[in-house]
DNA sequence: ATCCTTGGTTCGTTCACTGAACTCAGGCGG
DNA sequence: CCGCCTGAGTTCAGTGAACGAACCAAGGAT
């Protein structure tokens, strides 16, 4: 009891909410999960993350009803990670933190821009459309590669969002 | 949870945020910075994080400009942490996690709510007044104790926010 | 029969978090 | 002047988590 993953003590939902997507690689999981990617190499080819950490970060989130684990093939046996309902309401804290990001910490301009897929225009810092003057859901959004985004990642999920891609969709 | 400083590879201004907030303890950190906590006694008390830990993370904020470091009293010397323009905008991603904790993981109602403090009305999932239909600075935030909120805890923070409070008030 | 792909598990090393003790500087009470 | 208190840390040994490379297994494909 004496390390953990949890904030004993914090009588509060925001410690609730860290001890389930608070750790190392939870949130990019995340993110990668709005992005359209489901499957568990994909997830490690694109995030390179240690597989033994994958593999336990994807258990964690499915035991709190963030992801669901479907099997979308018999033979061979082969199951994919989707967001949730629950999950998806993360979209929120993804995008705000995504956005905060982009504006203070990116050189060379926007690597990734969020719009919304009904009407093209982008999103505001609360991922509401300033057109429309309603948030936008995650499954509304369309993501496109922007100015900074660098070119030199070559694994299959960097490059399938070369393309405007709409969240959630699966990227094959 | 033991998080490593970096994400290298990760071309994505999400990777590039948790660098500086997505190390353990440093949203709890922020938001008690919101709470009004700007007194490294009072975020130790508050929080029971390691003195080290919270000296390290009290850093990297006010390196990456998050936090201020300001001296409040000359003799004795005794500096006070407080969130700059860039760290006030990440208002909406602690408000929207703090949202969803409520929404998931919370059982016997709302420990905290938020309300508009010109109108008094709660806020919304996006942390925007539904009456006035505008989104709301953490400034005109109003934090008030809920149904759910425990008694047990007996530090000055904790016993501050049992009332009333506007956010980034200081706390004493 | 062998190789390849997917989705893991195992394991030794490295690194970050923890708690307790220690430091230091400036008041303060006697 | 002495000892004690407070705020704000620093130091350090012990431990648990992350890392990465190797290994494993089931089911095609060649």
């Amino acid at each position: 009891m004496a390390l953990g993953r949890d904030y004993p003590g914090q009588d509060c939902a925001l410690a609730r909410a860290l001890e389930v997507i608070g750790e190392r690689w939870t949130m990019l999981v995340l993110r990668d999960a709005f992005y359209g990617v489901r499957r568990f190499s994909d997830f490690h080819d694109h995030l390179a993350a240690p597989r033994a950490v994958l593999t336990e970060r994807l258990a964690t989130l499915v035991d709190a009803g963030v992801l669901a684990r479907r099997r979308y093939q018999q033979s061979p046996p082969r199951d994919e990670y989707v967001l949730t309902a629950r999950g998806r309401e993360l979209w929120p804290t993804v995008y705000t933190l995504v956005h905060w990001g982009e504006r203070h910490l990116s050189e060379g301009g926007a690597r990734r821009t969020f719009h919304h897929a009904g009407c093209g225009h982008r999103l505001d810092a609360l991922g509401c459309c300033p057109r429309c003057a309603a948030s936008v859901p995650a499954a509304d959004v369309e993501i496109r590669p922007g100015p900074g985004l660098s070119v030199v990642a070559t694994d299959p999920v960097s490059l399938a969002l070369r393309t405007p891609h709409r969240l959630l969709e699966p990227l094959r």
